[in-house]
DNA sequence: GAGTCGCTGTGACAAACTTCACGTTGCCTG
DNA sequence: CAGGCAACGTGAAGTTTGTCACAGCGACTC
């Protein structure tokens, strides 16, 4: 392999206005957490408590609601319908988007299950799978379609959002072949780091390292303090 | 909620020896990765190509394997077997390390079914429900329980790590009850942050956000260069 | 057996990310 | 309507994380 040159940009990329990942995943969670607050509930919001919901501080909180240009007021905190209104103007695309999942295992299964109630900006629409006993079917409203024609359908539909739920070897040719196809996003749940160019954007869900780091720290975090006021 | 004092060390939490959350991430990938290179081949790899296989720089990975003290040899690169061997010497318990799944809904089956083929040193033994019609089944070789029994049989078998695919108003009280029968880090599949002590470990695996983050880099990206040699 | 090449190990540097801390603002009380 | 309080906005400092670049070494060549 050549040393020289890292013709994939490694490791992260970064956004066009200067949001990064991280900011995005923690603007996600800030909606999700204000959309299931309790109608009967204050309209506002502060810092801390959003906060406190989403497991970091008050500094963090403010500041990314500064990047995304909202503002709140001193002493009454942050408007929750219009907060929401704003994240969803940086989170959502205004004409919507589409997803299409390539694998209908038991996994891929399950997340067109997780995704049937879904907002709706960002839908699985189609499924796609080699098994030919499977095609035709129609998992959780979403149709199953061979993976042969996945080309065509995603297409036609301008999907943009791809999640990939195949097995380990398969995972890279069938993502090649999304790209190909005119995929730009993907969700990859196989336990193999996709290659592939830097106009493509990969997120790794990779359960297999998760659970190595979770069982790695269950191990060697500082036990529980027998003591403390 | 109170502003000052963050009980909970928020965001990210270290570990005693020094190895961080990415660290282990990075060392796990690179280990399933060692594992999967066909057995015909060279009996040692250069940081070189195990960076490009895991989309990281070479410096990176050399100072990964400088953190847990391997050492490979200029001009041959690393030994295979050994690397493995190393990383395993500090990802896995030398006694091994049992999780305990909670929730069988669609999502839970799947997961069960991902972990059957599983290296011994971490194997989900146990999975619990409150749906007493699943109780007493046997799902991808992993018993089911009434949730109630769940203390007991976590405390019996010394489970440290829990896996939570209960739906999102549950996850709390769930993982609350798994802490207090003796479990240390969770993977926690629902879609809200758990509150949980510093001395637990959580790492959330939140699909929704990597959706929405997928969705909204595949808008920003850069697009695909047209040109370029 | 001297020279060359290329890879490792690592101090120094740089970038990204988070937290601190304080000036500012606006509500509420008396 | 003035004073006090509490929360926001944000420059600056601090911390973590990744990259650079080079000394040193071992193998291989001729």
């Amino acid at each position: 392999m050549n040393p020289k040159q890292p013709l994939n940009p490694p490791t992260q990329q970064r956004a066009l206005p200067g949001l990064t990942e991280k900011q995005i995943a923690r603007l996600s969670v800030y909606r999700r957490l204000l959309q299931e607050l309790p109608s009967a509930s204050r309209p506002e919001i502060y810092s801390h408590d959003l906060a406190e919901m989403s497991r970091n501080t008050a500094a963090q909180v403010r500041r990314d609601l500064m990047t995304i240009g909202f503002t709140g007021s001193s002493a009454r905190g942050y408007q929750v319908e219009q907060l929401i209104a704003a994240i969803g103007g940086t989170l959502d695309a205004p004409e919507g988007q589409t997803a299409a999942l390539c694998g209908v295992g038991n996994l891929g299964r399950a997340l067109l299950d997780y995704f049937t109630i879904w907002r709706p900006q960002l839908r699985i629409v189609a499924a796609f799978d080699i098994d030919p006993e499977k095609s035709g079917r129609v998992i959780h409203r979403c149709r199953v379609w061979p993976l042969a024609e996945m080309p065509q359908v995603v297409r036609e539909q301008g999907i943009t959002v791809g999640v990939i739920t195949v097995p380990a070897p398969s995972a890279q040719r069938v993502a090649e072949s999304m790209l190909g196809a005119g995929i730009r996003g993907f969700l990859n749940f196989a336990p193999t780091p996709l290659h592939l160019p830097a106009h493509a954007y990969v997120e790794e869900m990779d359960i297999t390292t998760s659970m190595e780091k979770v069982a790695y720290f269950a191990r060697t975090l500082a036990p529980a303090p027998v003591e403390e006021s």
